[in-house]
DNA sequence: TTGTATGCGTTATCAG
DNA sequence: CTGATAACGCATACAA
């Protein structure tokens, strides 16, 4: 199998007797060329089978259209429509896209950023692993004038455009949602307090109970509740409370949502009428739960998309002097059965 | 915002009063140069902040240790998870992935494949797209001796590797999982027929049928029901014949599968003892909906480590005689409610 | 409009 | 072991 040299400029050039910058400027379309030549170049270009080198190319503007992300899973319906979405407008563009994944650890973190910068990537767009650590990486993107956008998952005292949901608010709409429907002990299954969302959430829980005058139990509240196994753990938990609950508000996930759903099944405890049930995310299996269960949409893909049009609009703003925007997408409710008492 | 340039080997050469030559030796960890210089090369090179360019380096070096993907859509269970496995594989060799989706468009992943070509990757990794097309573009690939990969979705007459899953037996077992159940009317749901998985699939609920002695009847086969609105519709008709089916087998998809349950459930038809159901690929949600659904798993994250594996495993093998490789990979039926009669 | 020369940041080759 | 120099492929400032 030999390694066939593939066709440069030169080639090109040496094949039509005109300088090497001639067919550069005529594959560039440049102003100041000639129509008959640049026709020619294009031509003999595609006879010759040439395509641009972009190491090359890049390496000579010093700039490289590339936007690096990094998300803790790439297989997580929320995340992989983060990705489908800015992929939408990245290749619009001409963007190409190097994707990484953290798995939630930190170190790992760390080093895809590094490595992301050593490509000399435009912009580096992230959503934080859940395992802490300090933020040097993000601070040495900044330092070399990489843009850097947080995304849902951001660190608050880094100084960079961040795109979030408005995660208590949405988590207050929820609340207010059960009350409306004559829930009256409403428990909340929260995430890990480090992260912010899961801070958020909780607020809004807060905020709702506040604002409606009932008050905060403490035995109803429990933590890390993340996962579908956790979150039938602490429903088992709550349900054999002396004065168990009659929603369950699961501001983690919809796993989480579910796993309150098959331990309520089990237990042969109606839903929505004996306990009211939330999830978060609108991952696509709530709509076919039975009953469906009410969550929260976080609309990813145009998530997405906002955080690539973002990054484009400062660009072709240029305003240097653009202090770092903050843009906050509403989820919305979703109401299904699994809520809906008549 | 000052744009501070980014520090090179000939800054720290210059700091340091050696010649940049042995800084980039020291760097790479050369078995040519004073232990106590690199040290201090190093030293320096961190107090510094340098980080290397890729671009320059992998220009000068001719190569570029970056995989290119492209799928028909990144937001799609099997996809991302095939994503998510390549990356793991990647990541431990030092290997960047460049993502792009076709959104099952032609000439949309001839873009692609060539802004692929155009960054000198060192391997593509593609399942094509469902619009029909020419494959000059991957031609143009292996003409570059670029590696190239085909998973799933492949183009036959081309000779490169291939991951693919064995569609036509794990078709066949389904359908004989059907019979040995006693179902006898067994109708299959079938996707573009120009698409190599869903003619092996075909291919082995024929099998499975004449194996068992059981009449092919065309009426019972239905084309194109690909999503779950197609699904739901076929269903509708296959249930208002004369003699309806028994079971259907939802060859293209769990979402398939998923209309065909609804219309099920909204005719009040008895699953699994009236109506047998069975789709494809293991999606999360068919392990909730009531019955749950019998399925076929494809193993989406091993495959995607496989092909990384495949790539890599040549690679170092350096073997330059080793012939195209087809690894296929054995899906696994996974028997629920939806087809268990008792 | 076209050609010449130079540099982007590295690495590889050659002397020393 | 180290330093000077060329080259990777392209784009641009400048000269013609």
């Amino acid at each position: 199998m030999k390694r066939q040299k593939r066709t440069t400029i030169y080639d090109i050039a040496q094949k039509l007797n005109i300088a090497a910058s001639s067919v550069s400027r005529a594959l560039s379309d440049s102003s100041k060329v000639n129509a008959a030549t640049k026709a020619l170049v294009l031509k003999t270009a595609a006879e010759m089978n040439y395509q641009q080198n972009a190491m090359a190319s890049n390496l000579r503007k010093g700039n490289n259209p590339t936007i690096g992300v990094v998300v803790p899973r790439i297989n997580q319906n929320f995340f992989s429509n983060i990705i489908a979405g800015l992929e939408e407008v990245t290749y619009e563009k001409g963007y190409n896209l190097i994707i990484c994944q953290s798995n939630e650890l930190h170190a790992r973190e760390v080093d895809c950023v590094h490595a992301l910068i050593n490509q000399h990537v435009s912009c580096i767009i992230i959503s934080i692993a859940a395992e802490a650590g300090s933020h040097q990486h993000l601070q040495q993107v900044l330092d070399r004038n990489i843009r850097l956008i947080q995304f849902d998952r951001v660190v608050d005292e880094l100084d960079t455009f961040k795109v979030i949901n408005d995660n208590e608010k949405a988590s207050y709409d929820a609340v207010m949602h059960l009350i409306n429907q004559g829930y009256s002990r409403i428990a909340l299954l929260e995430g890990p307090q480090e992260i912010d969302i899961f801070r958020q959430r909780k607020e809004g829980y807060l905020k709702a109970l506040q604002k409606s005058g009932f008050p905060v139990i403490e035995e109803l509240m429990c933590e890390n509740a993340w996962t579908k196994e956790l979150g039938a753990q602490a429903t088992t938990q709550l349900l054999s409370l002396p004065e168990p609950p009659d929603a369950i508000f699961a501001s983690t996930s919809d796993f989480s949502a579910l796993g309150v759903l098959e331990v309520a099944s089990a237990k042969g405890i109606a839903v929505p009428d004996a306990l009211g049930i939330c999830g978060y995310s609108n991952e696509p299996f709530t709509e076919i739960t039975s009953p469906s269960i009410t969550t929260i949409d976080q609309f990813s893909i145009s998530m997405g998309k906002a955080i690539a049009d973002l990054y484009f609009q400062e660009l072709e703003s240029s305003d240097l002097n653009a202090e770092p925007r903050v843009v906050s997408i509403k989820p919305e409710l979703i109401i299904r059965k699994s809520t809906t008492r008549n």
